[in-house]
RNA sequence: GGCCCUGUAGUUCAAUGGAUAGAAUAGAAGUUUCCUAAACUUUAGAUCCAGGUUCGAUUCCUGGCAGGGCCA
């Protein structure tokens, strides 16, 4: 930012002339001052005692009364131990703050010109997502809005595991036991009929596994030897086989798991440049299998399985190719890989995947680099912790997860009732009621999951989660709907708002002040998300943002403003709050209502 | 057994190596003749343990302890 910048230089000088110090401007770091002390940006002076052959307090204080004599932006200082406190001129803010309203792109970086690929949500085809495919869902989005408001080209995929086992369960289960039915006839959204059907599998295996442990089988044999466990092994080499029937049945199933997907995908507004499926991945990951093996740099053991050593890197040996040909997860990794690259030359490549895959990412990103593909180098792998439960763990099953589109519309029906009780939706029609509880309750959803650093585990109580108030989703969206109402005031009453129209200004309340170092530092907050791939640090902006907004409108009264011009500015000040406060939430996938 | 992640108020989360460790919730006390009280103000409450590096450590390093994950 350009103020500080010009503070940091200000400093440098200063330094040289005081103390014959001589440090470049961009290594003087300035931090915000903390709110018991005077001033907006704090320059720390330790590090210097040595250098200028005096203590942190003397420093200070011949620093503060050089920057105040010298340096226009700053109008006052204090010293506090080693900590330089200073204070800026309201004149600076009041023009960085009327810079800000004729960019109405403010945020957004030039283009980087670099490539960007995000994949997340990846689901299995087997059944519905849950919650921890939410927090997925809504980092990827987030994380992929951020990288664009960064300046880079991005695109979105999601990759789906339409093949394997798990599939050939429901298959099966649905082919003993489906009767023939259909989303249409059961009224069960496609991927909660798949789903049933996968749950009906595990529940009739298990009890022929504990039948044959009965009989005296050691248990893990009986796993192995179950009957249906057995089918589903035979059906899944069939589908190997392009087995007409049986490639049929998964067409049909997966066609009705998608339906389902793309249901949910729409409620909670999250979407995908470009689909990849497993299926037609795997083949291609063989081939790199088999190109590592040409340049010897993977090897076939005794039972011609193919494996890879990564001694080297810190890792293990790993298992590329099963000894029978068949693959592995990371067989079709390394052919996806391939694929995404050639669509896409990417400079990085995001993977959003939970922390349970962490060596897995690791060993595929050092086994391709092994095969010399440069684009290993792009390779991120955006980890997250699982969402707990205060009974526990999810486990699908066990029918302990939390099924994404049920908790959805709990959430939905949640915004409703607390809407009704607060008497809020006097004059909305039906639909925008329904529009408004859809876009609290999402925000909130999504506000609870996202403020969170995304490698830490995290708990989600629905009781407790389900709060609009605090540090919340609504809390901001509330803001929002406040200035809204203000500015729709405003526009009846006929006020002009443009910088012209508060052109005396001079002079800032403290509220109003805070509310302008918030939103000045917008750009700052965007590139640090970015960098760390962190939609929380974008969460935690927008709640610090309209918490300043929400002191200022408490202590200082708009329209009772007998001064037009500071009446004005006022307005104009709620106007760009409202902007950023739907940009940041904007950047975290989460709308925000004119009204409620 | 090896490797990785996490340990902060009662609880859920913050804190580029900086000041008296911030919020939110739950607890206590206030603020509606005035722009939306889903708000605001005040109050009480925490860094897993032991060393080390540093002017300064929640943060970095070493060794424990606890929880979780991955690889066999």
């Amino acid at each position: 930012m350009q103020l500080q910048h010009a503070i940091s230089q200000s400093i440098s000088q200063a330094l040289q002339a005081l103390f014959n110090v001589s440090v470049d401007a961009s290594q003087i770091a300035l931090q915000p001052t903390r709110k018991e002390f005077a001033g907006s940006f704090t320059f720390v002076t330790f590090p210097y005692t040595k250098q200028a052959g005096k203590g942190p307090e003397q420093i200070g204080q011949a620093l503060g009364e050089y920057l105040k004599e010298h340096t226009k932006e700053i109008r006052d200082f204090n010293v506090v131990k080693g900590f330089l406190n200073l204070e800026v001129e309201d004149a600076e803010w009041l023009a960085l703050f009327r810079d800000l309203m004729q960019n109405s792109d403010f945020g957004q970086a030039e283009a980087s010109g670099r490539n960007v690929m995000v994949e997340y949500s990846s689901p299995n085809t087997n059944k519905p997502l849950h919650l921890g495919h939410l927090r997925n869902n809504f980092l990827g989005y987030a994380v992929a809005e951020i990288l664009k408001a960064n300046g880079h080209q991005v695109m979105k995929v999601n990759l789906v595991n339409d093949r394997g086992i798990h599939i050939c369960k429901s298959m099966l289960a649905y082919e003993k036991m489906g009767n023939g039915e259909t989303p249409e006839s059961s009224g069960l959204k496609g991927d909660h009929l798949v789903g049933k059907y996968y749950v009906l599998f595990d529940k009739a295996y298990k009890e022929q596994v504990d039948e044959l442990a009965a009989q005296g089988m050691d248990k893990e044999e009986a796993k192995k030897k179950a009957p249906l466990m057995l089918e589903a092994q035979e059906m899944l080499l069939k589908w190997e086989q392009g087995d007409e029937q049986v490639v049929n049945l998964w067409k049909t199933m997966n066609s009705w798991v998608y339906a389902g997907f793309d249901q949910t995908y729409r409620n909670i507004g999250v979407d995908f440049d470009k689909y990849y499926y497993e299926s037609e991945t795997y083949t291609l990951g063989k081939e790199r299998v088999e190109e590592g093996l040409q340049k010897e740099v993977f090897f076939k053991k005794e039972n011609g399985a193919v494996w890879v050593d990564l001694a080297e890197e810190g890792l293990d040996e790993k298992l590329l190719l099963r000894a029978d040909g068949t693959s592995v997860y990371i067989t079709q990794d390394l052919g996806t890989a391939e694929l995404k690259y050639n669509d896409f030359p990417y400079d990085q490549s995001v993977y959003v995947v939970a922390d349970e895959q962490n060596y897995h990412f690791q060993v595929l990103k050092a086994t391709l680099k092994k095969l010399g593909k440069t684009y290993a180098e792009g390779i991120y792998h955006l980890s997250y912790g699982m969402v707990d439960l205060p009974s526990g763990k999810m486990k699908s099953r066990e029918g302990t997860v939390v099924d994404a589109d049920e908790l959805v519309q709990e959430m939905i029906d949640t915004a409703r009732q607390q809407t009704e009780e607060l008497g809020k939706i006097e004059g909305f029609t039906p639909e925008q009621a329904q529009e408004l509880y859809h876009t609290l309750a999402l925000g909130a959803l999504k506000y609870f999951l996202l403020k969170v650093d995304p490698k830490k585990r995290m708990l989600f109580n629905p009781q407790e989660s389900i709060d609009f108030r605090g540090n919340t989703g609504p809390f901001v969206q509330y803001t929002h709907a406040r200035i809204s109402a203000i500015l729709r005031k405003a526009g009846e009453m006929g006020i002009k708002v443009d910088a012209a129209s508060f052109g005396s200004i001079d002079k800032l309340h403290e509220t109003e002040q805070e509310v302008i170092t918030q939103l000045v530092n917008f750009p700052a907050v965007v590139k640090e998300a970015g960098n760390l791939y962190a939609p929380s640090v974008i969460a935690n902006y927008a709640y610090e943002l309209a918490k300043a907004y929400n002191r200022f409108y408490q202590e200082i009264s708009i329209f009772n403003e007998t001064d037009e011009q500071a009446r004005s500015f006022r307005i104009a000040l709620s106007a760009m709050v409202a902007r950023m406060v739907r940009k940041s939430m904007g950047l975290l996938g989460i709308a925000v209502p004119e009204r409620m």
